[in-house]
DNA sequence: CGTAACATTGACCCCTCTCAAGTGCCGTGG
DNA sequence: CCACGGCACTTGAGAGGGGTCAATGTTACG
């Protein structure tokens, strides 16, 4: 599926779109470009003249520190955009890297632009994406904040599967997963040891199973209570915006 | 200075603005209202048709855990929109509570409305103002995961001292900061024993003082090392939009 | 001058980190 | 077909940053 269908059914799940609406998007010109897993896709601080749109893969929103520390703000999923604010803020503020290979459509802010002027309707839509993702951001924080390494995984876990069901590639249970425990560490602002035996922890409660890259959640229920997750967040409601 | 105006000067400090847009702000019809400290201004998941700008006090995002725990994800200093977002998301991911006595205005998404259809640009830089809210909260997150308590105390006054100095509400090296430290301790994500001891951390090292709600930063230049702070992603760079 | 809210301190504990080894899997080359 | 290297995962032991509990100062204010 091209990446802009997955755009497209993105936002037909929080709004209508008209005929002309969707004929714009599926016209929207494009790039396609791949990228091999550790590859940095943007750059932190970069200016490039063009969002990010993903279609296959898994990247993540990476800061780094000075001291060489590393946290990832958001794990991306094919159909969203790496950097749909760099259209507005010009200069991105974090660095975008494939943590699986990647396939990428960049569609240049000249694009944008033009939406922006002709159609307020999917400028808000779009700015909803924005939006949304700050909204995950924001559980994040709640997360690193005041969830300890069991809950916070357990709440991860919650986020992405609900994040893929939504955008149809999570019909099961079960969700491919190809990221290290390294990855996950600095997803979750944990030490690479403790993630480790952090996962185990929830494997050993039955709640999931992980191995091979494929992540099965074994009681979704008792994982949620356990994360205190709730998707509202996700803004996955059709509604005239 | 009323609030329509902080706005109109956040704004300007990114791009330029019409006289007609400038006009359209200055408008814009609001509803003042005023919050004691610990009041909700807005509650978490609530639904409103307005949107509410900060004009006097300070305020802050928390979003609650089953277990009783409180969490912040941002202070917001007069000019702040609290929940622009709610905007093109309609239902709001968190709450809004007044951390001192607090006056904003609130602006009628009908009114946002109105700007979203007849002004791109406006629009734009609206979304801007999400995009770098996120962007603070971006930096919040790497701060939960991979700064100790010290640097992440010392980044978050880097961070709000840069902010007031934009919304020209600190000139000095002094800012009122007249939170409690149990609330800054929801801020970071610390205990209160702990922040106490962080505060007293920094005042050893002579990098603030802070008394009777001032806040002074007596070594700005020790203070951003320690912190690893970079004000790039507070986007104070006007260019066109 | 009594009370409430906030700041400070001490003691002890535990969650998570770091350092260091060891195991298992897989692709490559001899 | 097996030896080898690389990478990711796993495990153990010890240390420390930060948490909790509980008491004591301090300040503001009615």
């Amino acid at each position: 599926m091209p990446a802009v269908e997955l755009l497209l059914h993105s936002l037909s799940q929080r709004d209508d779109l008209s005929d002309s609406e969707k004929s714009i998007l599926l016209r929207l010109p494009r790039v396609e470009r791949k990228f091999r897993r550790g590859q940095t896709i943007v750059a932190s601080r970069s200016e490039e003249p063009f969002s990010n749109l993903l279609l296959r893969g898994l990247a993540g929103r990476e800061v780094m520190l000075a001291d060489g520390g590393r946290q990832f703000t958001t794990l991306n999923i094919p159909g969203d955009f790496l950097d749909l604010h760099s259209f507005v803020s010009k200069r991105l503020d974090h660095g975008a890297v494939a943590l699986t290979d990647c396939v990428t459509q960049q569609i240049a802010h000249s694009a944008l632009r033009q939406i922006s002027d002709q159609s307020a309707h999917l400028t808000r839509l779009l700015w909803l994406m924005t939006a949304t993702e700050a909204a995950i951001e924001r559980q994040w924080i709640a997360s690193m904040g005041r969830r300890d390494a069991l809950q916070r995984l357990a709440h991860f876990f919650c986020d992405l599967h609900h994040r893929l069901e939504a955008a149809g590639l999570a019909t099961e249970p079960s969700i491919d997963l190809p990221l290290s425990q390294s990855v996950l560490a600095d997803m979750l602002g944990l030490s690479l040891v403790h993630i480790n035996r952090t996962v185990q922890g929830l494997r050993a409660k039955g709640l999931i199973s992980w191995q091979r890259g494929q992540l099965s959640i074994r009681d979704f229920k008792r994982l949620s209570a356990l994360a205190d997750f709730d998707p509202a967040y996700l803004n996955l409601v059709r509604q005239p915006r």
